[in-house]
DNA sequence: GCTAAACTGGATGTCTGTGTCCGATTTAGC
DNA sequence: GCTAAATCGGACACAGACATCCAGTTTAGC
């Protein structure tokens, strides 16, 4: 009845969040797709999927062909958490009735409207988070890195 | 690449809830899986074995045979939203890296402490919210009555 | 104790998220 | 322009969440 690993976050999340905390660590330097799959422990082909929805949005910038690979396609500072989020497996608030009660259309009743909250506290911390944040934060363990 | 109506919670937590929130507007009142499936619009067949996972962990009360049905297990005001959470698809924090870096173990990195604190947040609405307030709820919507 | 109402548990089916594979396409460098 | 490095996109494979079905068990009421 439950998922595996991580609850809540789908799995790609998680990857794509690794790749772009990858490439922000070095915001101009072209990876591949290999390396950026080795650095974070994500299956390569899935990866490649990964990449090409976030490459779709602009939240990476690929370049094809010999010597090609990708880069973060916005400046770290500007990039969020909720951003990746939102491109790879989008949190949807709840704004109307699931039962879809008449009733409820435009006034969630309690129960929903509890579970919006709590939903809107995540896009809270999401929103509020940029790479940079994540590469500044003064905590010993970086990002993907055994340091 | 994303899931269906309400992203984050599983189906099955927003039928258990439904389910928690049916039997509570009648605490004392025994409820047979067909009226409960029929008032919160939940297929019959699933909901039986949402209510076994309730019945399991003591959320609920059977009683099986001519005339049984399902009654809520707890008082209300001691049964918050986080119980059907954990009992049917529980949130699990993030509390090793799941990179199992070694150097993470204790200490996650930045990215996997903000994912945790987004857990937290939701973990702490639920847990603060009961079936009573829910019920209490100064809201004119009535959950899953279309009043 | 018979019968019918109701839950139990296992088997099965379906769909979507995750993961793989490979031929086609792009492009740097010779 | 040839070649090799690299992504792209579609087809395929697998597992788990969601959903159904049914034979078995429990029990109230006659």
């Amino acid at each position: 009845m439950a998922s595996k690993i991580v609850v809540m976050f789908s799995q790609t999340v998680e990857y794509a969040l690794r790749a772009i905390v990858h490439l922000a660590r070095e915001p101009n330097a072209l990876q591949t797709t290999a390396q950026i799959a080795t650095a974070t422990q994500v299956p390569g082909p899935y990866l490649s999927k990964v990449l090409q929805t976030l490459s779709r949005e602009g939240l990476v910038t690929v370049r094809r062909g010999v010597g090609g690979g990708y880069l973060l396609g916005k400046s770290p500072e500007r990039l969020t958490i909720y951003d990746v989020v939102q491109c790879v497996d989008p949190i949807r608030r709840i704004h109307t009735c699931p039962l879809e009660l008449s009733s409820h259309r435009k006034r969630l009743c309690s129960l929903h409207k509890k579970m919006d909250i709590a939903l809107e506290g995540i896009e809270t911390v999401f929103r509020n988070t940029t790479l940079t944040e994540l590469m500044n934060s003064p905590n010993p363990s970086l990002p993907l890195c055994n340091t």
